[in-house]
RNA sequence: GGGCCUGUAGCUCAGUUGGUUAGAGCGCGCCCCUGAUAAGGGCGAGGUCACUGGUUCAAUUCCAGUUAGGCCCA
């Protein structure tokens, strides 16, 4: 063991173990106690601007593995960007207000029988939804993810609910908002609207029935001639009491409709049901007169059944052939579909039933009656009146109140639009799109397209917790008050006491005295809507870029999943273009879903979830940052066990990495011992040009958001490069040469250069590693007191010519090749470690020329090379494939070996040199670090 | 049902502007080392490029359909 005390070997206190569960907390304490991103905020002052703006999680619930991916890219990036220079910063922020904070403050104040009063409910939501902020920040924070924790923006603070209001104002002024009707469900048994998530789908007995509406005109000539006098279109519904309401009857354009004869009638179905009505109608004599396609009815009309009123033939794709007859009874006021399509045919959202579901009283024959019970009224006019083809009951899921149970009806009622066309938000929204960078570029197509055919904005909704439309009606007239003052007046108050200033005010508190509209009323009614918490989100823009002084607008950039194209990217476009003509964001970038090992979604009831809590507890919040690095988040990303700890593994290499970088540099210091890159050695100066390579590879790959390109090329430079090439040459150079010799310090030199360069790359990714590789730096390295305050390093000049290039490429084969020689030798157990061998190579004359054969044991890690001419007819001899005209011969080295650097040797026993125990070589470094 | 996206070794990713034996790392198998040591090195075996048609002298790469999956709608 006597050797070993004379060689420099590897030391370090950076330890091989991670132990992240326990260190990350560690340093997670001490960069808040040391308030490190206020830090690297100061000292980003006056650079260029790189404007990030983050997307508002909802308050409920502790943070998903999406979250998490969500979260840690917008780390990466806002890391990246300040350590390239610019002053980036990372406001988070919080969506408070909405309906599932406000159905889980319902259920509990429901339990514990409390009031349902709407200011207790407000005030229990916002209680609510500050605990999930809480939750959530802490929980991202536990990631390593640098943001103003203490400063989030949340869309329930009141100066935030203040800008919302004087957004919608500036909507109001515009022009852009009016009142219409659109159906909703309702509960009649509660009289109120419900959203979706309100509505329980249950088994319900409802009639389902045939009627025949009379065709007056319009008939297609394609159809061949038909008598008007008995034709009729049938229609199935299983809701009769919609049919007073009944406005169109619509056909898919595709589809072909017969008409069939059948007693004196002719009828009118889809050819594709007919074989399925008639044995329901039990239908023995009929006959196919004559078919069309269904875009040929388009301008027929029939006639009411029982209401002197017309029913127009209109097309629509969501004609199924499912069930009923392809003629569907269209409604618009009593279903979604049936207002869509309405809407594109004129048709008003007609609803003759009132908030307790009777009839209103002009509706003929059935006024006053509640909706149900007319239906078999109903079902008994159409079968007096000969109308009726069949009815029957069936058992089918139908919607029914989350609250009360009772089966709920759909019925247009009074909502608050944003017009997409009146002056224009579509057109120049869609302008805007193409203004904007998409990443990846598919996303403007769905989001066009999205933007193309939506129908205007219902911004109302019939709730408590959100903002206030702050709108008076007019009692006399219905028009709503169109003022700024008074917009600007309602605003102030919500900055100051909360949206509650507007439900707790009196009517009289809020208008000034002596309101008049315009038609001399004097009365108005405040609305008590609302807003759409999309609308809420949507000006966020506006809340924390514009509003802040210093921050320039429009963003930078915005990154969330791909489902916010329907979400955040659109409201907030429509809202940006809305008010200000012009898009909110100059690149928007999204990021797929992570699903489970096997591609499926994860979800609670297939229990393959994989909570973020769970993995930082198990391997830590580094390999989780790893995980997101490593995938392709573009698509939809996986996450598995298996994948975890493939991923542990490659943490542990690239943290040994560092850690023998380190470890041989326990004795440098940089401002004394560095040797100038041109008096390097040669193998010292090629590994840095690999690594200008690698730099140049991740910053590009920063500068386009692909994180995989970092980790599989940094990884594989740990792997390839540095673990079994360079590394593993340059040990006999690093621990056998004196301390202080020439070549010694040259190899420091360029790991030196190497460990700089890298904890640099790798601290937006593994944030938690590089700054512990920051702490264990040998002296003078470096300024910063966290490698998250330093920059990236421009690359070292090593001027590294073509020829050189191509030389080193040569070798690097070559070893393979050797190795591969090697290998045969040791099967055969002539050889165990390289070293043992000596090895004669015979190289063709284009590749002589260019090796120096001194260098090349070193390279080889064998004790020595004989360069031949002519290998000779040896059994045994390795001809290598790749390289044409390399053939190589291994052998066990007849010398002996040294017991300090392990090198065989012929002793010198003339010389008397020591006892042949070492080599000449290690006696003279020997001398030289004793001198 | 519609729009958009995706399917290359066990895992994560490259790649082919259509053209000889489709690459890397990890993992796996075998071996070496014991001076990075709960480390390090070497060699090797793994793929009908989701499936089926079409275009072409030639397709994993282009087109169409099918299938499996994802997001958003209905």
């Amino acid at each position: 063991m006597e050797m070993k005390d004379t060689l420099n070997l590897p030391n370090t206190d950076f330890p091989m173990k991670a132990n992240l569960t326990q260190r990350e907390p560690e340093l997670l304490a001490r960069w808040e106690k040391e308030k490190l991103y206020e830090k690297i905020r100061q000292s980003a002052r006056g650079k260029p601007q790189f404007v990030f703006h983050d997307g508002p999680p909802y308050a409920n619930g502790h943070i998903h593995i999406g979250h998490a991916l969500n979260k840690l890219l917008k780390d990466f990036i806002v890391k990246i960007m300040n350590m390239k220079g610019f002053d980036a910063g990372f406001i988070p922020g919080w969506d408070c207000h909405g309906l599932p904070i406000e159905h889980q403050v319902g259920k509990k104040l429901k339990e514990k029988k409390l009031s349902l009063e709407k200011s207790e409910i407000r005030k229990q939501c916002r209680v609510y939804a500050q605990e999930f902020v809480g939750i959530q920040k802490e929980e991202f924070k536990r990631l390593g993810i640098f943001a103003d924790w203490e400063n989030p923006y949340l869309t329930m603070n009141f100066s935030y609910e203040a800008t919302i209001v004087r957004e919608f104002g500036k909507f109001v002024e515009k022009g852009l908002v009016y009142k219409g009707l659109k159906p909703v469900h309702w509960c009649t048994s509660c009289k109120t609207a419900l959203a979706e998530a309100e509505v329980e789908h249950n088994e319900h007995t409802s009639p389902s029935i045939y009627v025949k509406f009379p065709v007056q005109s319009g008939i297609p000539q394609s159809v061949g001639v038909l008598n008007s006098e008995k034709l009729f279109m049938v229609i199935w519904t299983t809701t009769p009491w919609t049919l007073p309401a009944n406005l169109a009857i619509c056909l898919h354009p595709e589809f072909i409709y017969v008409a069939v004869a059948h007693g004196d009638d002719t009828y009118i179905v889809a050819e594709d049901r007919l074989s399925m009505l008639v044995s329901e109608w039990e239908w023995k004599d009929y006959k196919i007169l004559g078919s069309c396609k269904g875009a040929d009815w388009e301008n027929a009309v029939c006639r009411h059944p029982f209401i002197d009123r017309e029913s127009k033939v209109i097309l629509g794709e969501h004609v199924t052939l499912e069930q009923g007859t392809g003629c569907v009874h269209t409604a618009p006021g009593h279903g979604q579909d049936d207002y869509i399509v309405g809407l594109k045919y004129g048709l008003e959202p007609y609803n003759p039933v009132d908030d307790g579901g009777v009839f209103r009283s002009d509706v003929e024959h059935f006024g006053g009656m509640f909706v149900r019970k007319a239906n078999p009224e109903i079902i008994e006019k159409l079968r007096q009146d000969g109308f009726l083809i069949r009815d029957e009951n069936i058992k089918h899921s139908y919607p029914h109140c989350w609250r009360c149970h009772q089966p709920v009806i759909f019925r247009a009622t009074n909502q608050w639009f944003i017009s997409m066309d009146k002056t224009d938000l579509r057109k120049n929204a869609l302008d805007g799109i193409g203004r904007t960078k998409w990443i990846p570029q598919w996303g403007r197509d769905r989001i066009y397209s999205m933007i193309e055919n939506r129908p205007d904005w219902c911004v109302s909704r019939q709730r408590s917790w959100g903002v206030p439309i702050t709108l008076f009606t007019c009692n006399a007239c219905g028009d709503f008050i169109n003022s700024s003052d008074l917009f600007e007046r309602i605003a102030g108050g919500v900055e100051k006491y909360g949206a509650d200033f507007w439900f707790d005010s009196l009517p009289e508190e809020l208008l000034p005295e002596g309101t008049v509209c315009q038609c001399g009323g004097k009365e108005f009614s405040r609305e008590d809507d609302i807003l759409d918490v999309w609308f809420d989100s949507g000006v966020s823009h506006v809340a924390v870029i514009e509003k802040n002084s210093e921050l320039n607008w429009p963003a930078d950039l915005y990154l969330e999943g791909s489902d916010q194209h329907r979400g955040w990217f659109h409201s907030s476009l429509l809202e940006s273009i809305g008010t200000r003509g012009k898009e909110p964001y100059k690149s928007v970038l999204t990021h797929g879903y992570v699903v489970d090992g096997k591609g499926k979604k994860m979800s609670k009831s297939a229990g393959n979830v994989i909570a973020p809590q769970k993995i930082i507890d198990q391997y830590g919040a580094e390999i989780l940052r790893l995980w997101v690095a490593s995938e392709n988040y573009r698509e939809d990303i996986r996450v598995s066990n298996e994948i975890l700890k493939r991923l542990t593994e490659s943490y542990k290499k690239i943290r040994n990495t560092l850690r023998y970088l380190l470890g041989n540099l326990h004795d440098f210091d940089c401002k004394e011992d560095q040797v100038p890159v041109n008096e390097m050695l040669e193998l010292d100066r090629y590994i840095l040009h690999r690594f200008n390579i690698l730099r140049e590879k991740i910053l590009t790959a920063y500068e386009n958001y692909e994180f995989h390109v970092f980790y599989h090329s940094f990884s594989n430079f740990c792997i390839i490069e540095l673990s079994a090439f360079y590394l593993d040459i340059i040990k006999d150079r690093l621990y056998t040469y004196p301390a202080k010799s020439r070549e010694r310090r040259s190899g420091q030199t360029a790991l030196h250069i190497l460990l700089m360069g890298m904890v640099r790359l790798i601290a937006p990714i593994l944030s938690f590693t590089a700054e512990e590789v920051w702490n264990h730096l040998p002296k003078n390295s470096v300024d910063e007191e966290s490698v998250h305050m330093s920059q990236f390093l421009d690359p070292e000049n090593v001027s590294f010519d073509e020829n050189l290039v191509k030389k080193w490429e040569f070798l690097v084969e070559l070893k393979g090749e050797v190795s591969k020689a090697l290998e045969t030798s040791r099967r055969d157990k002539i050889i165990g470690h390289s070293l043992d061998s000596i090895v004669k190579l015979e190289l063709p004359d284009n590749f002589k020329a260019i090796v120096k054969n001194d260098e090349l044991k070193y390279i080889f890690i064998v004790s020595e090379v004989v360069l031949v001419d002519s290998i000779g007819s040896e059994e045994k001899i390795f001809e290598s494939d790749s390289l044409q005209g390399v053939k190589v011969f291994s052998e066990m080295h007849p010398g002996k070996k040294c017991e300090r650097c392990w090198h065989y040797f012929e002793p010198d026993v003339k010389e008397g040199k020591a006892n042949g125990e070492i080599c000449s070589r290690c006696e003279d470094h020997l001398q030289t670090a004793g001198a």
